[in-house]
RNA sequence: GCCCCCGUAGCUCAAUUGGACAGAGCGUCGGCCUUCUAAGCCGAAUGUUGCAGGUUCGAGCCCUGCCGGGGGCACCA
């Protein structure tokens, strides 16, 4: 089994010493609270602090720094914990043991691609993380793009926190935006054959849409002009959904499942979902239409679920997918919307409340849009008159690497400026070089190495308490925050922090590389070896952390 | 009118979920290539965290009220 983080070992060894002073008297008797402990932003005061002294002080009605000096006179330190100390106004500084430090990268490259491992899931959770969700109607946007990088980044993180992670796609063929589509498709058809047809102004206007028909009369000339426009649907969303897929493949993102909407409405799910809330009180008629009591929810007014038409709105289908999820059985669901659902999310999860169903296990995640930049200004788009850049072209232009990083490169709640010109930048300006080139000039030692005949394993047995230089010391203890990251992006959803420690360990990285040769005459040989294991150590971090990102670690530039 | 997001250095954004002196990048200024190493490194300057209250040992973070920017408020999805 992998060992503990380091923070949650000291919050427990800190409890335990609290526990120990009350018995010995140091401390009087009081509920021992959670411990948290973290990572210092100030290097001077350790690598470990908590401020459970500061919080103690009125329970324990002593001053916070006797409370602090009788914890850290009580406490069994773990191994890697050189020394604890109590300081003003009451916090407890840990700092870790630099033989310990220097073992690290042992414990780095011992198991291979298990650095960075947490045991949040306990290897039988199980997570699902849904995004894109796009109709099949046109090419993947920008905006998709970034929920499905989130999305797919989560899925990466979520699975090595332990979890068994599912990748889904909720993918709507049913409906209105489906007949549209498939009517501008015929318009197009016909328009292309020479016909007359007016594409009215509610059709989809993008280019894609012309090409599709020319494709339809390649194959089957004029032959399918009395044919309905549901076979025009059925190819169109069939040719785009198949386009989608090999699109966001370029971009290393794959689901595991796609789930058709239609499917809810063959297994009768959509019907089932709205008598069981109709059983449940939720569901009164009014105006011809289903009305969903959200109300008793919060919601400031009901909302339909089953037009006067007869036929439902989005919220029921959502509601009963919402409902299947429930019953698949996730212990953590991650539902990622663009900022144009911000409205919808809520009321889904009303419904999964109103099905019996807590709705703790679903994390709504709603981010920001992305727009464009080119010498220095946003780049105009307009989804509705087919004027935006899509995935494919984003891909052509500056490669899925920059797409990856760039669109995890802030904070969900902060809009993405994805700078083009940047994007494709060879320089340290640009965050997807700076980082990648930290492999890159690992991996040209090795060649070097390797080049002169020297023998692979040479650093294996070296001895690593060589490894004294500040630089060296100070990126080993960023690569140790690894797991940490990895458990805060698991628990908040949040994975730009992944984007922003890459960044950070890059930027520890190069200083050392500049300060510390390996293969230079004047380095003594001892040290070579040692040295030769920390860039070997380097270059797996940095591997391991492009990979989580869905990044690729390349050995040149 | 209601809901959501944002407001932090000149600009773009972070800030370990309430902790210690609020940090990065860009931009600006000044240094460093006979060295696996300039696709890089070193150094400098820059803040009333939009405003006003409140909560407490402690607030950029939580609560209330304003101000400003963006998005959303269908029997579309």
């Amino acid at each position: 089994m992998r060992p503990m983080l380091h923070h949650h070992e000291l919050s427990a060894a800190v409890r335990a010493a609290i526990s120990a002073a009350q018995a010995a008297g140091t401390l009087p008797s009081f509920d021992i609270p959670d411990v948290l402990v973290e990572r210092p932003r100030e290097t001077t005061h350790g690598d470990y602090a908590t401020a459970v002294a500061l919080q103690l002080a009125r329970p324990a009605r002593m001053a916070p720094l006797k409370i602090a000096e009788a914890i850290v006179g009580h406490i069994a330190l773990p191994d890697y914990i050189g020394e604890t100390t109590a300081v003003a106004p009451g916090f407890i500084n840990f700092r870790l043991s630099k033989v310990w430090l220097q073992s690290l990268p042992d414990r780095i490259l011992a198991p291979a691609g298990d650095f960075g491992r947490v045991d949040l899931g306990q290897g039988h959770k199980k997570a699902q993380v849904e995004c894109v969700s796009a109709n099949p109607t046109g090419p993947i946007t920008l905006g998709r793009t970034r929920g499905g990088v989130i999305g797919d980044t989560l899925h990466r993180v979520l699975e090595a926190a332990g979890y068994d992670v599912t990748l889904e796609y909720y993918y709507n063929d049913a409906g209105r935006q489906i007949t549209l589509l498939g009517e501008s498709v015929k318009v197009r058809y016909l328009q292309e054959l020479g016909q007359p047809a007016e594409l009215l102004d509610e059709y989809y206007q993008g280019d894609y849409i012309i090409d599709l028909a020319k494709d339809l009369i390649a194959a089957n000339g004029d032959a399918l002009v009395e044919m309905p426009t549901d076979t025009f649907a059925e190819y169109a969303r069939e040719r785009i959904s198949l386009q989608q897929k090999e699109t966001l493949a370029r971009i290393g993102i794959v689901f595991d499942v796609y789930f058709r909407e239609q499917s809810l409405y063959e297994t009768g799910a959509v019907w089932k979902t709205l008598e069981e809330l109709r059983k449940r009180g939720y569901i009164y008629e009014k105006d011809g239409a289903q009305w969903f009591r959200t109300t008793g929810f919060g919601d400031d007014k009901d909302r339909v679920v089953v037009k006067a038409d007869g036929e439902p709105t989005y919220r029921l289908p959502d509601i009963a997918y919402h409902w299947d999820k429930a019953q698949r059985g996730f212990d953590l669901v991650v539902d990622i919307f663009g900022p144009d659902h911000h409205a919808t999310a809520p009321q889904v999860l009303m419904g999964v409340r109103a099905l019996g169903y807590s709705s703790d296990f679903v994390h709504t995640l709603l981010h920001q849009i992305v727009n464009l930049v080119r010498g220095g200004n946003q780049v105009k788009m307009s989804t509705r008159r087919g004027l935006f850049v899509t995935l494919d072209e984003l891909v052509d232009e500056v490669g899925a690497d920059a797409i990856r990083y760039f669109m995890i490169s802030r904070s969900a709640n902060s809009p993405v400026d994805f700078d083009l010109d940047l994007a494709v930048e060879q320089s340290d300006k640009n965050p997807v070089y700076y980082i990648q080139n930290a492999h890159v000039r690992c991996a040209g030692i090795f060649r070097k190495w390797a080049e002169a005949g020297l023998p692979e394993d040479a650093d294996e047995d070296a001895d690593l308490r060589l490894l004294t230089h500040e630089r060296e010391l100070a990126f080993l203890r960023k690569a140790l925050e690894l797991g940490d990251v990895m458990e805060m992006i698991a628990t908040t959803c949040e994975p730009h922090r992944l984007a922003f420690y890459a960044y950070d360990l890059a930027a520890l990285f190069h200083p050392a590389y500049e300060e510390c040769r390996v293969l230079h005459s004047d380095v003594p040989e001892p040290l070579r070896l040692a040295r030769l294991r920390f860039y070997r150590t380097a270059r797996a971090v940095f591997a391991r952390v492009l990979e989580l990102m869905g990044m690729s670690a390349p050995d040149v530039m």
